[in-house]
DNA sequence: ATTACTACCGCCCGAGTAA
DNA sequence: TTTACTCGGGCGGTAGTAA
């Protein structure tokens, strides 16, 4: 869940506006409160809570300010944005990601054979999966795709707890590598991953069935569902 | 601008992402309220002014109730997301819109041609445009492009007052027609016509220069420029 | 001109609860 | 179970104004 107040929002998007994401640009409050209905006041307290989030960084000029988007308020900002999209758009039917093999911490794999995960997978996912993750580290014009793509629909795992410990909760998308093995992208609720490693699993281990090795590029196909199932009253064509 | 309040964006995002554009549905006012991360009051007041101001719909349906968001509720949302998409996404160079020509009322060939647009067109868009304008309808699936396009920044031609009455700002895109004719868009502050309708301006009689005429099919290419030039890096300003 | 503090207050939220 | 009322508190707004 964002973290960001909703009243924000257009303050942000219109210092993006300005070109504020990759430079420092000047703007004041008064014309930014115009811009975003409020008063310079507002506005300048806006700033005010944005800057102490770190959400922007401001920089004395003259009298007034200049003043830039942080990239933890691109990525706070991005993340309502495709929220909104992944509601007002329509699905994407495949959201097609790429990468490649590295080697994981092997954690994930001992997780997601526990028995607790592993029930579900087999129920909801619809296969055994080979205990032990394919960890893909995604090209970088891929991650804010990944980010896109948990916006959407997902198979859901629930997290469970063995008495000791609790474990998180992980979505499933079903995906397709390298076109040629059906299994799922997982997006795990914990993980000390950083964002561009991307965990898939599949009933089979992934690198021996494809003869890959790490290092090797990974091409991954995932498949957006459509989710609600309710009564189409209209059949609407396009 | 919007009218829709910011409390109430994620509250409409969450309604559309469960369908209720196409059909009613069913969602109960503790969920929608866990999803938005508000209570269950919080979310029941959404829905009251929501459906007071026309945005959403709803029916009784047992307990509870079926929800669909109206065309109005679905335009403000969407207003809103087009103002951080072209905050967000990197610009478009180009948007490609079509439709036929119509005829126009013949007033915006007047209106335009008011020295006070007039002189400012030469200046802004270095030509001095053909007094008269060329409507074209567009085709349905092109009417949400129209809408995208004036969020993306314009060249502004100021309103003025000739003493009698006041006349709006007008919004200019460069655009070339049919693959042939440089012109620009026009969007007015005040027009009579439907969002369907778009003007188009270049310096000579575009159906004649094109040899069509009203009924043809029309394809305009709207370039979209840079903006920001401000790349003050070094904070020295006057 | 700026920015932002203080004071005020209206609106939004959550708790409790009725129907 | 629902939805939605009342009420109290506080956040987020504006106006006025200092620096």
């Amino acid at each position: 869940m964002s973290e960001i107040k909703v009243q924000h929002i257009l303050t942000i998007a219109e210092l993006l506006l300005k070109g504020a994401r990759d430079n420092y640009v000047n703007i004041t409050t008064r014309e930014l409160g115009a811009n975003i209905g409020r008063s310079q006041q507002a506005a300048s307290k806006h700033l005010l809570e944005l800057e102490e989030k770190g959400y922007i960084s401001r920089r004395r000029s003259g009298q007034g300010f200049c003043i830039r988007v942080t990239e933890k308020g691109y990525r706070e900002i991005q993340e309502l944005f495709l929220r909104l999209k992944a509601a007002l758009e329509p699905l994407p039917k495949m959201i097609e990601l790429a990468g490649v093999a590295v080697a994981g911490m092997g954690e994930g794999g001992y997780y997601m054979s526990l028995e607790g995960y592993r029930r579900q997978f087999i129920e909801r996912l619809g296969f055994d999966p080979y205990p032990g993750t394919l960890n893909i580290r995604l090209d970088k014009v891929y991650i804010d795709l990944k980010r896109e793509l948990v916006m959407y629909p997902a198979i859901t795992i629930d997290g469970f707890s063995d008495g000791k410990r609790t474990y998180g909760w992980v979505k499933c998308y079903n995906a397709r590598i390298n076109d040629m093995i059906d299994g799922a992208v997982l997006v795990l609720e914990r993980t000390h991953h950083d964002e561009s490693i991307m965990e898939v699993i599949a009933p089979v281990k992934i690198l021996d069935a494809l003869g890959l090795k790490y290092g090797d590029r990974v091409d991954v196909k995932v498949l957006i569902q459509q989710q609600q199932q309710q009564r189409r009253i209209t059949s609407n064509n396009k």
